[in-house]
DNA sequence: GCTTTATGGGTAGTGATACTATCCATGAAG
DNA sequence: CTTCATGGATAGTATCACTACCCATAAAGC
């Protein structure tokens, strides 16, 4: 395949492609001729998984090449390399504020008590450690007061998806794997939360069932 | 309180306040003469959530203003104020492909099982039924296959954010809430799905304990 | 009063990002 | 053997989110 019938397959523009090829997030063709290169169906899905990456999760190009790298390193133990894809797309950190360390305590013991073996460093700690803080710096701490039943739920998730991705024929695809189902699962579970709570409100706060504020 | 006030209480330099103005997404302070003005506690809230939105959600500013409109438009009742906030805050959609259909009709087959009451034009419909369709596209629709227990844990979640969401004194906050709530809220939810993926992945195939295709 | 600093309001400029356009020599297709 | 596509490179563009600078005036400190 050349690239014009790559960009066709893909929905990418020729010049785009070659954008991409420079800059590194699609290898190289298999050059017939010095300027003649032949692209195999692995360019194929490697490009839709950029677009997805950089489309749907909204990562800049230069994430997305280091998501990619994450993927190529191929020699190092499995779950190092779910870490890796993990630290890959761990959004961007500002330096940590002072409320941040009550919130990573309370991570933490969450992390204690529910028995989770998860590397002390991990990204998503301090993620979510800002998470908290930002959401008592808005007023909103009730909001994360039972991170429990969060952590519930998402556990029952990640069972199911690491299992599902477990069953990946070789570790290359596991790898990829990984990351489409973190980026594209977390935008399901977004979009059914938003009508989970569209449904919930109009139960609890539409016209016709009594809000306590309302008529 | 003047701007310099705002700036040091905000964290936010003078001359980005000042763009915030001119964008729309901080009203006016009030005008003591000519070339003064007076910025209450709700200017310093509104600042903060504005930051919020765009450092955490990653929204860009013209999005911002909108969510912003849809919180103050206060006329409305308040499941409309609710519904107005989560279109507001719905990524951004591209024309939806042919894949789509088949997936959106999934959606909508779920919806009607659970006796949820959303309205059929529901932007998350259209989100939720586009990420289905690309990871059919990339190969993983298995990950989508059992909609049901992501809805299970969604709805759960749902229930107990509109309670805490709807103890609030009045519908201002209410949808102030809403907003701050669903985009936290989903960051709160991504990293702990992380760390719960991250436990899991270390039980099922950490070297530990018997990866089938290490060792 | 008088100097220094801050303020409101405006216009113009900047750096980063993600492409897009154009060019060229050569190869493939009809 | 003419026409179009390709690989490779360099330069340009559109958007976005600020940032710098300017001015006349007001506030703060002496």
């Amino acid at each position: 395949m050349r690239i014009g019938e790559l960009s066709r397959r893909s929905g990418v523009s020729v010049p785009t492609i070659k954008f991409y090829l420079r800059e590194g997030l699609l290898p190289p063709g298999e050059l017939t001729s010095p300027n003649q290169a032949d692209y195999a169906d692995g360019h194929l899905r490697r490009l839709r998984l950029v677009r997805a990456l950089i489309d749907l999760a909204g990562l800049p190009v230069a994430r997305v090449k280091e998501v990619l790298e994450s993927l190529d390193a191929g020699d190092e133990a499995l779950h190092h390399r779910i870490g890796a894809v993990h630290r890959a797309l761990a959004p961007p950190r500002q330096p940590a504020e002072s409320d941040d360390t009550r919130a990573e305590a309370q991570v933490r013991e969450l992390i204690e008590k529910r028995g989770w073996a998860i590397e002390p460093d991990a990204p998503a700690i301090a993620t979510l450690a800002e998470t908290i803080a930002v959401l008592h710096t808005l007023g909103q701490g009730d909001l994360a007061a039972d991170l429990d039943s969060y952590a519930d739920a998402v556990e029952r998730l990640a069972e199911r998806e690491v299992a599902a991705v477990a069953s990946r024929p070789d570790t290359d695809r596991i790898a990829e794997s990984v990351v489409i189902g973190t980026i594209l699962g977390e935008r399901l579970i977004t979009a059914l939360r938003l009508l989970a709570q569209e449904h919930v409100s109009a139960r609890l706060l539409g016209p016709a069932s009594g809000d306590p504020r309302a008529e």
